[in-house]
DNA sequence: TCTTCAATTATTGTTAACAATATTAGATAT
DNA sequence: ATATCTAATATTGTTAACAATAATTGAAGA
């Protein structure tokens, strides 16, 4: 007889916390070198030390955040070094896995992505660049789920989060990072299943954001954290 | 002035015992499902149970390890749907990391490779197929390290180190899996700085790694691996 | 002999107290 | 006022005891 295994217990509760924390990278409401004091966190989550302690280790074996031996953990503050592998990274696995998505892309997937295209439109006509740059990180993170690839999806979710810091850390104020119409273009290679095209495009989308970066540049200071989190 | 930073305390001797964790794994002295109950581990490491469990968090946070609720951890068993995403991920990445590592590779790097295919080559002829397992793994390492990139390098260790996880559930047991004349092969194209030529074979290989996977093996159930394995 | 059930044992999960370290605040001196 | 050193505070890291759960054993019954 199957038993039902189970995974770690509230172990659904320690994923949620992860995950509230990668949106809040991506969101770019967590700024670069942010200190997350466990107090802070236990409070904001309610949840006890242990819980919190698990949580950043995830976080840090993921290199969203640093650990610092007795003095905490702190939102990654990605090196000039570490953006270039990082987008060099994208680079080598993103266009292949349009690729895949091009030729997996069932009409449901299609519609998804279309409407996924008019939250990003609105979202950049309102001027709400936060928005603007959650929406376009999850639309990279959908072809990887079209391409049906768990594995690739979970390392391009990182690379994505990873992402943000970069552009939060060097990115130009005024730019929209991705632009829409390139991800309506990669969305056309789709419809037409041209998996080649698709590639392409996405090599050109990924230069673009790249090149827009200014890998020479100052860094950000820290927020306030309870408010971000105390909406729960 | 420069303040020397240091990471979490120990940190070196954690992630020695991961890394300790990883080669077991990969060298095919820890099977898949075999239970690794904390005291074992404390006693053989020599350290405390708060340690380990952090380890092993981070092994499971790369899915080397899978952790059940109030059961302990377990060395993993992918799927068959799991290896397949495994190696298409490989398939998506490993190419391009070959094509990057032929551009970059310097000399220094292809004596080196060169060395060790000869102990490929040494422990193939010597029936060693545990260190020919953990040599070729190497190989697929050393493309990363010469293509300098630190981020597909953690990734592609991590694939690499399920692939063997996958090699001792669906491999055939005759058959050796990474054929050092194909790894031979691939340090030509790197010799001559021929990428497109590096990215192909690196391709032909995996593929032939993937088709001698019988990934419709009968394949004992979660359950049963418990029993199996119990040699405490 | 094989099942089933209960009691025992072993293992994992959690908590709270404590230790170690870093940060802050305050006092003193230049 | 600024800098420096020291004491106080706050935060992180560790440990050990305890709680919760699963695995094992053995007995009873079919």
């Amino acid at each position: 007889m199957q038993k039902n295994i189970k995974n770690i217990p509230d172990d659904d509760k320690e994923q949620a916390i992860v995950e509230s924390i990668y949106e809040a990278v991506i969101d770019q409401r967590l700024a670069p070198g942010t200190k997350l004091p466990e107090a802070v966190l236990c409070e904001a989550f309610g949840v006890g030390r242990m819980r919190i302690r698990r949580c950043l280790l995830v976080l840090a074996s993921r290199e969203v955040i640093e650990l610092q031996a007795n003095r905490g953990a702190f939102v990654a503050c990605p090196t000039p070094k570490q953006a270039r592998e990082i987008f060099e990274a994208r680079l080598c696995i993103e266009p292949t896995l349009a690729k895949m998505a091009a030729q997996r892309a069932k009409p449901a997937d299609i519609k998804n992505l279309e409407k996924h295209l008019m939250k990003e439109s609105i979202a950049h006509n309102a001027g709400d660049r936060r928005e603007a740059i959650r929406l376009s990180g999850q639309f990279h993170n959908s072809l990887a789920t079209i391409a049906d690839n768990q594995v690739l999806l979970k390392t391009v979710k990182d690379l994505v989060t990873r992402s943000s810091l970069i552009i939060g850390m060097f990115g130009s104020s005024g730019i929209t990072n991705c632009r829409d119409d390139e991800h309506a273009g990669i969305i056309q290679a789709l419809r037409s299943a041209d998996g080649v095209l698709a590639a392409e495009l996405m090599t050109g989308h990924l230069n673009h954001i790249k090149d827009h970066l200014q890998l020479d540049k100052p860094v950000a200071a820290a927020d306030d954290l309870l408010s971000l989190f105390k909406q729960n």
